[in-house]
RNA sequence: GUGGCUGUAGCUCAAUGGCAGAGCACUUGACUGUGGAUCAAGUGGUUGUGGGUUCGACCCCCAUCAGCCACCCCA
């Protein structure tokens, strides 16, 4: 044991119990997606660091991406996002795509951080985007999608809501507030999203020490206690009607504190979070004006978002929602009562599978306990025992284990039997 | 990248600087053609790794690795 090399930190093993809760996301994932008509997509795994490097997140590629030289010495980055890559595809097939485009996709992603409980290095994310839109009602179905995604892994409204704000209007606010150049603003949309993670002593002087007056902290204060800003834009009235037609309003509520740190969020942002008090961020995304510019198309808009595959499982846990998954496809066990038996055993097992039954046998002979007791840990539902008495008289024995019944069915009717009992 | 806490059997955890233990799990038996329950016995360890201090280190010191927590960041 002590010679096992050490997987690479902050990747995960994914043992069947692992396996099928991501297969059980990816299948929710598909399943909503789908559900409003949008189409999987995905991009490559490696990237050229070029890609990276137009963004303004100069940090996410110099401090937290893997970065390395291929053989002939060019740099290559294991993709940390995907929206750079899905904005190279809409652009270098801008004039052929049909348009409104909808794309979902759901893959590995990699990224350099210090790993902890909810964030690795290694993980995979959902992306679904809704481009070639600029209207209200466009950016509400992506929130619905959200909404609904809860709904199907049994998150009530009450455990998780979907925090809301809008850019555009913060701006305005910011103006009335006399804060007008970009640094500034910038500056302010920082101090908003570590709102609440300083105690308010702390953040109020973080405020004034940022180069804000007292003034403008009282009128900063004042709008991230307003939860009826809103009101004073049409277009965010307009997608709040759309989410209360959509049937998801419940899951969705106004925040002037939301405003994500990315840059190129230009309307409607979002984020998803538990109720609990660590209140973990389970998804976010926004409105963003120009998708494909920095790639050298032209400007599209489009409203998206993105969901790690690290943090559900633990609200799922929290809430006690993690569902019940089966990890053995076989239901059937077929016993091996001794050598002379084993063909036979073989043989049955063969029909069984045939017949479309998923059935595993015994690999040896043993104990009929050994095997049963097999049978029940692996979570098999039926054994059937194939002896030499029952060889001879052309029966078989079948076991239900979970009710400890057990009947005995002619040799030419056991896939119907077993058909009948599944 | 910065600071802190932790690391002992497969798992959860004990052990004043003085013989490394318990519960659960596992294997076997009680039960010669039937799993779960009960009882009994048994297997299981270079105390994360590498140094140092000491007559003697799971324990103290240094380094390193990993996990966790808070920053940072959150595409």
């Amino acid at each position: 044991m002590k010679n096992i090399i050490q997987s690479v930190k902050g990747t995960r093993e994914f043992y069947p119990p692992e396996m099928a809760l991501r297969k059980w996301m990816y299948g929710k994932i598909t399943e909503v997606s789908h559900s409003f008509g949008y189409q999987e997509y995905d991009g490559p795994f490696l990237e050229s660091i070029e890609l990276y490097a137009a963004k303004s997140g100069e940090e996410l590629v110099k401090e937290q991406s893997f970065v390395f030289p291929d053989r002939g010495g060019n740099l290559i980055t294991l993709r940390p996002e995907l929206t750079p890559s899905l904005a190279r595809m809409i652009a270098q097939r801008q004039n052929q795509l049909v348009y409104p485009i909808r794309w979902w996709s759901f893959g590995p992603f990699w990224r350099y951080e210090k790993p902890q409980k909810g964030r690795t290095r290694e993980f995979f994310q959902w992306n679904i985007d809704l481009i070639g839109v600029d209207c209200p009602e466009g950016d509400a179905e992506l929130v619905a999608i959200a909404a609904e995604f809860f709904k199907a892994v049994n998150l009530t409204s009450s455990e998780v809501k979907i925090l809301v704000n809008d850019r555009r209007l913060m701006d305005q606010q910011m103006v009335k507030l006399g804060v007008t150049s970009m640094d500034q603003k910038k500056s302010m949309l920082s101090i908003i999203d570590r709102r609440d993670k300083l105690s308010v002593t702390d953040w109020e002087s973080y405020v004034l020490e940022s180069g804000f007056t007292s003034e403008q902290l009282d009128g900063l204060k004042a709008i991230l206690n307003d939860k009826e800003l809103y009101k004073s834009s049409p277009e965010v009235m307009r997608f709040f009607n759309a989410l209360e037609a959509l049937g998801v309003a419940d899951y969705v509520v106004y925040d002037p504190r939301v405003v994500r740190g990315l840059d190129y969020y230009t309307g409607i942002v979002f984020e998803a979070r538990d109720v609990s008090e660590s209140s973990r961020a389970i998804l976010g995304g926004g409105h963003y004006g120009n998708l494909v510019e920095e790639v050298g198309g032209d400007s599209i808009a489009g409203v998206g978002f993105a969901m790690g595959d690290v943090v559900l499982p633990l609200i799922l846990e929290e809430f006690g929602k993690l569902p019940e998954l089966v990890l053995n496809p076989a239901k059937v066990l077929v016993t091996v009562f001794n050598a002379e038996c084993h063909a036979y055993s073989l043989k049955i097992a063969t029909k069984l599978r045939e017949a479309g039954i998923n059935v595993l046998v015994y690999p040896e002979i043993a104990k009929i306990g050994k095997q049963f007791k097999y049978a029940d840990r692996v979570g098999v539902q039926y054994v059937i025992v194939a002896g030499p008495d029952e060889r001879d008289q052309e029966i078989l024995q079948i076991k239900d284990m979970q009710s400890g019944e057990q009947s005995s069915v002619k040799i030419s009717e056991v896939v119907e039997a077993i058909k009948k009992l599944m």
